[in-house]
DNA sequence: TTGAAAGCGCTAACAT
DNA sequence: ATGTTAGCGCTTTCAA
């Protein structure tokens, strides 16, 4: 047993010494180019890595070959459902690329986000996946510390903001949000409010727009003070249906909230106040995070599938194709007993 | 504007030329000691590394320094809210640290651990964070490669699972689970069954036993048919609550699930089944994650700080203190309408 | 196949 | 206060 000191770790040195070998060789042994070893030193390398405990300095390695074996994860809020789904398809992306994945959060914040884009950039990633829609329109300064991460050779990919320059991963939430008006209207619905995230989120508007859009081609209009807007968190539906709630619903028979954990708010009002989900007002929201199932009544929600988003990004970053390539995946709307079907209708 | 060719990125040597100053004092007036540099040079300096973009590389850095930047995190599953919640402390923690989080999950596998431990100890993290209770016996292997970092000068700590010689943070889990118990008593339950994860999670065995024992205290017995092992998930619950369902509940008034997942999972199955939660059959869980009070009835748990748990997780591995101190966290007993309170009781 | 030597981008004595 | 000079641990020519 060869103890080492605190504060050193073997090198590769050690090992190359301990192997009676170059550093050169012992190199080429541990990695890289392994054709170019004899089969014994080959052995005595390994051997003498083993004994040592020998773990590669990565950094290291990185600035010597000026590439790391990382990729850079940023999510809003990990807490969330939504967002921790993309991370483990992320992460299982990463992993079986034989890389390691580091992670920021922004909490929402768009100046967060820059600080957290520039230091990632520091770390000279393989890629960077921007997960999450961005808010507000200061995005050029994102994009020039994205740019000039990119002229050095890094990866973006972002997930489910279609409009950035960069190879995009997404749904296609309007789309989503019209196939789920129409299913509601054949369920025999005809009375809707609506419950939305902040103006600047792109994500909440286009699923709140499509939504509004295709009741409207229905000959359904939604009267402006049944379109809420509040957070795009469990608390901001929560908050919102019970504003609802005391101005009067006048006959709404189904909210629709942008996200599944604002309708999961929303439901919790309603118990809150008495009343039950699905039978007195009925319920939709939007991604089926697994909480949809959970609740009860299950929530009839627009599916999206969130593991795959991460996933798809890695993927995107990783093979060199088509910057900018954008793909879209599938959604599929869930009918579930939230929104059961209305009495008269087929 | 200076433009850069594909992978390339200014370096301390361009910003040095670029400010007309020597890489050392560019060295410096980037970071380090600021005091040792004039006024006009740093000025010269911040503004080339503006001008140029600069963004240091973190690699270079650590080799040079001989210590980076970032922590490492290791979970079971990020999707699981418990472990999500907990990753969110410990992010937060670690941002205000002015630290990276690099992650990794096992998907419950102790082999998969050992591997990203190992892995993990060649980025030199400043400390890495093992959350969730280790499986089985194998923890030689492990213990062995913590030692090797540990011995180099990383710092390890573990969430909630005392016992493996590091510093620490949990709850009590037994005496939650006990306290749950009385409380359940209390309240007027007599005849109980336990959903309980697989033997070898610690955290799982703690809460079963602390849970039967303290019932037994109050001379309650649970009958061993009653005591069902499954997975530490909330399909495993679901399976369990159906398979209990099927042979027959003769008279069992009341089901814990030793985490709340599993809970959800159980009273998914009672609805499948046509049952009502809370009215037909009561349930309890443990940990309080946020679904808890989603779900309808809202579940009757036992509270797990768990985002404070990886925000102290943080602290302990970076303040140089006491290897293998141990953290206790309260919990706390929270009795909602999953569990009411039977007839003819005080 | 192997080793010597140069260099990756940065930091930290050591001089001045 | 600033520049010079060695490294940090590893990879990768280049010769041998």
């Amino acid at each position: 047993m060869t103890e080492q000191g605190p504060g050193s770790s073997p090198t590769l040195r050690d090992v190359a010494t301990e192997a009676g070998v170059s550093a050169a060789t012992a190199s080429r042994a541990l990695n890289g180019s392994t054709r170019n070893v004899s089969a014994e030193k080959l052995a005595l390398v390994l051997r003498a890595a083993e004994k040592l405990g020998y773990a590669p300095n990565l950094s290291a390695q990185a600035t010597a070959r000026g590439s790391t074996k990382t990729v850079a994860l940023i999510v809003h809020d990990i807490a969330d459902p939504y967002f921790s789904s993309i991370a483990a398809g992320a992460i299982e992306g990463a992993e079986a690329a034989g890389l390691t994945v580091t992670m920021a959060v922004t909490d929402r914040s768009p100046d967060r986000e820059l600080e957290i884009v520039s230091t990632l950039r520091g770390h000279r990633p393989h890629a960077i996946i921007l997960a999450g829609s961005r808010i507000g329109d200061e995005q050029d300064a994102l994009v020039g510390e994205l740019r000039a991460y990119e002229a050095a050779g890094g990866r973006v990919a972002v997930v489910s903001q279609p409009g950035l320059p960069y190879g995009t991963v997404t749904v296609d939430n309007r789309r989503g949000a019209e196939e789920l008006a129409t299913a509601l209207v054949a369920y025999g619905y005809r009375r809707f409010a609506v419950l939305r995230g902040p103006d600047a989120l792109r994500t909440s508007r286009d699923r709140a727009e499509g939504f509004v859009a295709s009741l409207s081609r229905a000959g359904i209009e939604v009267a402006g003070r049944f379109v809420v807007k509040t957070d795009f968190t469990e608390d901001g539906g929560h908050a919102a249906m019970t504003g609802l709630l005391d101005r009067g619903l006048d006959g709404v028979e189904l909210v629709f909230a942008v996200n599944d954990v604002m309708a999961i708010g929303a439901m919790r009002a309603l118990r809150d106040a008495g009343l039950v989900p699905g039978r007195d007002l009925a319920v939709a929201g939007f991604d089926d995070i697994s909480a949809a199932t959970d609740v009860d009544p299950a929530l009839t929600t627009v599916g999206v599938p969130m593991r795959a988003m991460g996933l798809r990004a890695i993927d995107l970053a990783l093979s060199g194709r088509d910057r900018s390539e954008v793909v879209w995946l599938p959604t599929t709307v869930v009918l579930r007993t939230s929104t059961p079907r209305r009495r008269g209708e087929p």
